[in-house]
RNA sequence: GCCUCCUUAGCUCAGUCGGUUAGAGCGCCGGACUGUUAAUCCGUAGGUCCUUGGUUCGAGUCCAAGAGGAGGCGCCA
């Protein structure tokens, strides 16, 4: 007999029916009820064992192995369920053991655990229901980006993981390589010989595919990539991975506003998505993170519950100021004034994100733009603004705030005038050798054009409201931890 | 790279001022249970107090070093 997905059954119940599924036990109650599992919905079938069952087919060997997490396979009809909870339920006829699931040994247990001890167990997290609400709506997110960009026109594009370009800008890089780490080969001045190397010259793994994706948009207009990338920093927070996953669309002839807009209304249709689609675990995401926070201080409570919260960001537009009136909102508050900020706020020295956290939870309580940034602490791709003040030069960067996980999205109008690009090149210390064909964008049929990097598993952090980036991705990749 | 905190039963934790035999809840195991919703009830077992060294009559508790983990900052997505 073929199997039946739970969340199938779920969503058509038909009493009367024989049907069979398959999935893994999440508990065993009264030596009769079964709540089975098999990942296609966030809900769990009921399975009643029936005295016929026991009186006609009783095998104890089975029953005594129907414990947590142990995966069977049950055949029997549907019927109505005399219990609440449940619409429907499945009374047994025949129970398969697929694979025992013994108590002593395995690692979980029905009960809460901490998500550092989940972290040790990654190949058995995505068995709990947090996990599997989690993964689930990762899914989602990932599937959401593509229909998103394809609605509309835009083309999906592979840049390369491997980058023989070392000056992408954006942090300290793996290097890739498949010589001899005990024995490599110097040239006559004593350095490394990378001639001799797999692609005969220095290759890491790509921080960002922007630089590649701006020379699709020169020819298709409009165009994406959703890849993953690699930053190689020591970075211990609840916000970075080493290895992380970026959506970077690419915009032919738009420009700082343009991007705005592009951005906003991409990450709101992220989130609708997910409360269209995911209500169920949602639900009980947001319950969790109650839960969670019954222990703790007032202050330090979420304002609103989880769905509350994306519903509220979906319906409303977000903030957009100037890095200048963000300086003047912080030194005017009562924050600054009372020397609560560590750091100085300053016009000319980058927000810290302290900065960013009192702006997006305590000033204007939403995502906020921030752009136009001051030249001197900015990436040489970033357009300068034209009529600024002199000492006061500013480019057409934005960054997106968000609430709990800060930067979400990091962007810019480009420079397209090779002159300005050339000198910030310069300025900046990089070889124009290392970037010609970037160079040759410009000289050869360039454009204004504006793009934006969207850190993928901050969205699923703040769409699930995980308080950790390790744990919205299967298996993190972190200084110092490359498990599994 | 800088700073802070944590490590006691399978899990989550308590352990007073350094003082006898280290505790609880949950889980596991055994038993009971024909309408449960993390079912409930009864009972048993379970410990290298992270490691090493030191102080002390005496260390889970104090000190030092090491290991592992978490968090803050910086860097950013």
């Amino acid at each position: 007999m073929k199997r039946t997905e739970i969340t199938e059954i779920l969503r058509q119940p038909e009493v009367g029916v024989e049907v069979k599924v398959s999935g893994w036990v999440r508990s065993f109650r009264s030596n009769r009820f079964i709540a089975l599992y098999d990942g296609s919905s966030f809900n769990t079938l009921q399975v009643v064992v029936p005295d016929s069952y026991r009186d006609e087919k009783f095998d104890e060997e089975i029953l005594k192995k129907i414990q947590f997490h142990a995966c069977i396979s049950v055949t029997g009809k549907l019927a109505e369920s005399q219990g609440a909870g449940q619409a429907v339920e499945l009374i047994a006829d025949s129970i398969e053991l697929l694979g025992e699931c013994v108590p002593e040994e395995y690692h979980l247990q029905p009960k809460n655990m901490t998500m550092e001890y989940l972290r040790e167990k990654a190949h058995f997290r995505m068995r709990t229901q947090t996990f599997s609400a989690v993964f689930r709506i990762r899914h989602a997110v990932a599937y959401a980006v593509h229909k998103y960009f394809n609605d509309k026109g835009y083309y999906y594009m592979h840049t390369p993981i491997v980058t023989g370009s070392d000056a992408e800008g954006a942090g300290e890089m793996f290097r890739v390589t498949t010589l001899d780490l005990d024995n490599l080969p110097r040239t006559e001045s004593g350095e490394i010989d990378f001639k001799q190397d797999f692609f005969e010259k220095s290759t890491n793994l790509t921080v960002s595919g922007q630089l590649q994706g701006e020379i699709a948009a020169m020819a298709l207009g409009k165009i994406y990539t959703f890849g993953p990338t690699f930053r190689a920093e020591q970075s211990f927070t609840t916000r970075h991975l080493a290895e992380f996953w970026m959506i970077e669309p690419e915009v032919a002839f738009n420009d700082i506003f343009d991007n705005m807009d592009l951005a906003e209304d991409f990450v709101k249709y992220l989130i609708r998505h997910i409360l269209d689609n995911y209500p169920d675990d949602l639900a009980f995401l947001d319950k969790r993170i109650k839960d969670e926070e019954k222990n703790m201080k007032q202050d330090d409570r979420r304002p609103m519950g989880l769905a509350d919260m994306l519903r509220f960001v979906v319906d409303n537009d977000f903030e957009r100021i100037t890095y200048t009136e963000a300086v003047d909102i912080l030194r005017n508050s009562n924050t600054y004034k009372k020397g609560k900020f560590k750091f100085d706020v300053q016009w000319g020295k980058d927000l810290q994100s302290e900065h960013e956290r009192y702006l997006v939870e305590k000033h204007f309580q939403k995502p906020v733009f921030v752009r136009d940034y001051p030249k001197a602490i900015k990436a040489f791709y970033m357009r300068e603004n034209d009529g600024t003040e002199p000492g006061k030069e500013t480019v057409a960067a934005m960054d997106c705030l968000f609430p709990y996980i800060g930067e979400v999205i990091g962007g810019s109008q480009r420079e397209e005038r090779h002159g300005k690009l050339l000198e910030r090149l310069h300025a900046q210390g990089i070889h124009e050798e290392e970037l010609w064909w970037y160079l040759e964008l410009r000289k050869f049929g360039g454009c204004p054009h504006a793009g934006f990097g969207l850190g993928f598993e901050r969205m699923v952090q703040f769409i699930t409201g995980m308080g950790n980036i390790r744990d919205v991705i299967a298996f993190p990749r972190a200084a110092g931890q490359a498990d599994f």
